[in-house]
DNA sequence: GCTACATCTGTTTAATAAACAAGCTCGCGC
DNA sequence: GCGCGAGCTTGTTTATTAAACAGATGTAGC
């Protein structure tokens, strides 16, 4: 017997069951229960079945999809932000079916340009968390160009890759509002490095509240982002405290929730009371600014939705559905607690 | 014989067609050829069916979707930049199966307070174009709270409500870039309406751009909008030329393309060419900016791709696919054209 | 009057038959 | 030997369904 090629027929025939659902398989669709499923899978195993010589077939059938960060940032994985970012994405993998893997973003693979990191050959779609070292560039080098990409709290305008982002912008012109708003007129800003987009647009929301009141913040109380030290917040607040010109702020605006705590800190050891002596809000509404002495007034960032969304976006490029690049941007809410009051100027 | 209530499976026996497929026709689910719609339809008049008294039902039984828009803005519709956004929400609802009315906002529709305007009942969901007079409240006037929604090119950060946009704040931060990028110092700005968000948002990326660079506009280069008068950007652009300062500004970014084909006009009247003595820029890239003399340099806003992502967006929250309440930004690009020129410093 | 069980409603899931499209093969005329 | 269309094979998509399911409603027994 000439031994021709198997087809999906053949394996139809051969489980007892349609063209149709061998098919649905095959390709990964869902609405298939598990065990139809394994019973195909069994006898494709037996009489074997070539796929298309598709390369990508493979990853598809594997149904994994890969989560970017960078070496350093490992301990951020166990930390509340990307812990609510990944637990959002963790959910929707499930119910969608895919299995989540960590790769880690090490500097020395942009030397190893050439040949592909291994791991990133094996997956159908990348999601890639906010890391200021993770360039355009070096994406471009990473993945084949196809693979299907999803970018997290951070967006790339030229490469116009598709990103879930809270609303930062807006994020930081209501914080500031909210300050503004509670009469305080010398306010000082704690920026972050410009290498994280998110913390740009925070940051850009904030001047845009300031400059709309045609007000202004010296340029002492916006000190330049502290590069490579872990306690930024606490060594930008030290300098403006000692700044020794008479004058303190009356509120501090920090760009995000450690970069507040830090702050704290150095507020409480320069002898002064928040929000008695100084005001203090930031953006994030991570866990630990709910327990924070006094609590933090903060922007909600909706970290659980935003990994949500990202796996979901990334599943609708991976499936075809969605072919235009474009933002989702989340909405952000301003939680007040007690680390704000309202003075009279 | 006790006349009982006709049932779904009643239906489907009349018809010879299965209890599921009978439902599917019931609930508008997609999937199923246009004779057994008809047929089935055919037997629900001869035996009479009760939907469930949902209210909501019958509207989604006519899978009508609605564009609001304002009644000074209907030139709009057969206008560009409209234009394009309504193909765009034409072609998707046709390949979704929905059909498209126009619902004219009227001012006197809020002082109707009460029962709500009529047409507005019949639809299942609301597509709203960029209006500055159609306010978070307005809208809440008008809708039945639960009717699904999605804003076209204006977002209300407090409402909190789906919307897809163009990256309105990037595109004024891209053109003001690379006006600056052509060695212009002296830069007009000729702003909107601040009730319509979209320009503000543009204003603020030009602004943003501006102050990155440590630079600024003086204030007569940044002329108030005007209220009422239909050539906006002509009147804004007499003002800056008449200032008699003695010193012209070497650029002028506007807002829109609109303005700028105004501002166009005010430049030549005065006697100044195009990019030679000013350079010219702005957003929107209507299909009227490729033909003007000369070629205006602008910002494409992806208008057919809005008004499709659009539909497809409102049709998710139809579906109750998408329950979460985000932005959708779609990038925006730099068109070059030959309306601006590099200068020397 | 209350519990427990049956039944009837609409809804959802997993499977399929049948139509379809794109490629391949094969045979027949030149 | 070469070209070319008829007809088969392949995988893909659509419209349809049986069957399981869930929530309400009724009904019988105590």
């Amino acid at each position: 017997m000439a031994k021709r090629k198997t087809t999906m027929r053949d394996i139809a025939r051969a489980a007892d069951l349609s063209l149709s659902t061998v098919w649905m398989v095959i390709n990964e669709k869902p609405g298939i229960s598990r065990k139809t499923v394994e019973r195909v899978r069994a006898v494709i195993d037996e009489l074997g079945y070539e796929l298309k010589p598709n390369g990508r077939r493979a990853a598809e059938a594997t149904r994994t999809i890969g989560f970017l960060i960078e070496e350093s940032s490992i301990p951020a994985i166990s930390d509340v932000f990307y812990g609510d970012i990944i637990r959002g994405i963790q959910a929707e993998a499930d119910s969608l079916g895919y299995q989540l893997v960590l790769s880690v973003f090490q500097r020395d693979m942009l030397r190893r340009t050439g040949e592909r990191v291994a791991p990133l050959d094996q997956i159908s779609g990348l999601v890639i968390a906010n890391d200021g070292d993770i360039t355009p560039a070096a994406i471009m080098k990473l993945i084949s160009p196809a693979l299907p990409v999803v970018l997290i709290e951070s967006h790339l305008d030229d490469a116009k890759l598709p990103c879930v982002l809270g609303d930062n912008f807006y994020a930081g012109y209501e914080i500031t509002n909210h300050v503004l708003d509670l009469g305080h007129r010398r306010v000082a800003l704690l920026q972050g490095p410009t290498k994280y987009s998110s913390l740009v647009d925070r940051l850009r929301g904030c001047l845009a509240a300031i400059a709309e009141r045609k007000l202004s913040v010296p340029e002492a109380w916006l000190p330049e982002p502290i590069r490579g030290h872990p306690l930024k917040g606490y060594m930008q607040m030290r300098e403006i405290l000692q700044g020794g010109h008479g004058e303190l702020p009356s509120a501090v605006i920090a760009i995000s929730d450690k970069t507040a705590l830090g702050a704290m800190e150095a507020i409480r050891e320069f002898g002064l009371r928040i929000p008695e002596d100084i005001s203090i809000a930031s953006i994030d509404n991570t866990r630990e600014s709910a327990f924070s002495r006094p609590p933090l007034t903060t922007v909600q960032i909706p970290k659980y939705e935003i990994g949500l969304l990202a796996l979901r976006k990334l599943h609708d490029i991976i499936q075809g559905t969605n072919t235009l690049s474009y933002k989702t941007v989340v909405y952000s809410e301003l939680v007040l607690r007690e680390s704000t009051r309202r003075v009279d100027s």
